[in-house]
DNA sequence: TTAAACTTTCAATAATAATTGAAATATAGA
DNA sequence: TCTATATTTCAATTATTATTGAAAGTTTAA
């Protein structure tokens, strides 16, 4: 496979991966293409490269630096901005375990909470209620917390450890 | 919060936040509805409750059923096809993390080995290439083999034992 | 075997989400 | 300040995905 045919792969595939998960194609082909560039890219050059407009290219390198997981650099002498990835897959996992549990996962959890903490009437479907949303929060809880824990580990020991002892 | 507002509050919460996960709307809600109902419910039933069509009914649950995570329950002495979800938080988590594997994650895994096991040309951009697909195939094999580990333990003591020592 | 009760399928339609492109805005150097 | 260069915004458009509903298919019991 030449470098070419093996690039390309690899950006479709992250992009309809990126689909699955609720991230667009675009935003997912950007921060491929940059996670495997070893220079920044100027706007021009992505949009170049993955054939997309100027206005989606800006919006989703928006995106991407929300999330923590793409930088803006200045080159001196230069006029334009150019754009690097996170290179190092721990902290890209640190930063996307962060913000999809400040996103998604805590406002869930705040929902799960609530229904399940509502005032017991005696019925039947209400105990159902309660006891479901409170399985569901208990278990979301501890999922997110082991989640953040083991991505968050300083040299990542108990990744390892953890490994050996399950595989 | 009465037992209707909190029903609701339940299943639409669950249907945005499975919209976040590329799981339809529908989809989610059915299996919300179904997964705090004491009773299982037919086809009638779920329209009703849901506001949705008979097509789109038959679909989800289908789909439902294909992850499974939904059955079919016959009553005797009755015509009609009755559905309930899986009850048990532990079993949802591993048949959706076992499901999320198969057929997300695995595919990723092998498109990242093909692309980092590409012949080297000594090129920076193949070296880089190479590189970061080679990490980022590792990262996901780890995570992919912890989270089917945890998920799949027998009485989930090393759960248990892993929230201790994290939190 | 027939017919009623029920479920599935799928082309058409509706709803949602992504993308474009040009105008508006920002910025840095002359 | 002015101008050239670069970026952002956002209404309009296009693409994608979900949903409907009616026809076709299936099943069961009389």
């Amino acid at each position: 496979m030449d470098y070419q045919t093996a690039k390309e792969k690899f950006i479709t595939t992250w992009g309809s991966f990126g689909s699955m998960w609720g991230i667009n194609k675009a935003m997912a082909q950007i921060h491929a293409l940059l996670f495997i560039s070893p220079t920044s890219l100027s706007m021009e050059e992505i949009m170049e490269e993955l054939q997309i407009s100027r206005g989606n290219t800006s919006m989703n390198l928006r995106q991407l630096m929300d999330w923590g997981i793409v930088y803006k650099e200045h080159k001196t002498g230069e006029r334009k901005e150019y754009f690097a990835s996170e290179k190092d897959v721990q902290e890209l996992a640190r930063q996307i375990a962060k913000e999809r549990s400040r996103r998604e996962i805590k406002p869930a959890l705040r929902v799960l909470k609530e229904v399940s903490t509502m005032k017991d009437d005696g019925t039947t479907k209400t105990k159902e209620l309660i006891k479901q949303t409170k399985a569901l929060h208990e278990l979301a809880d501890t999922a997110d917390t082991i989640m953040n824990n083991i991505v968050n580990q300083d040299q990542n020991w108990i990744t390892k450890t953890l490994v050996k002892l399950l595989k």
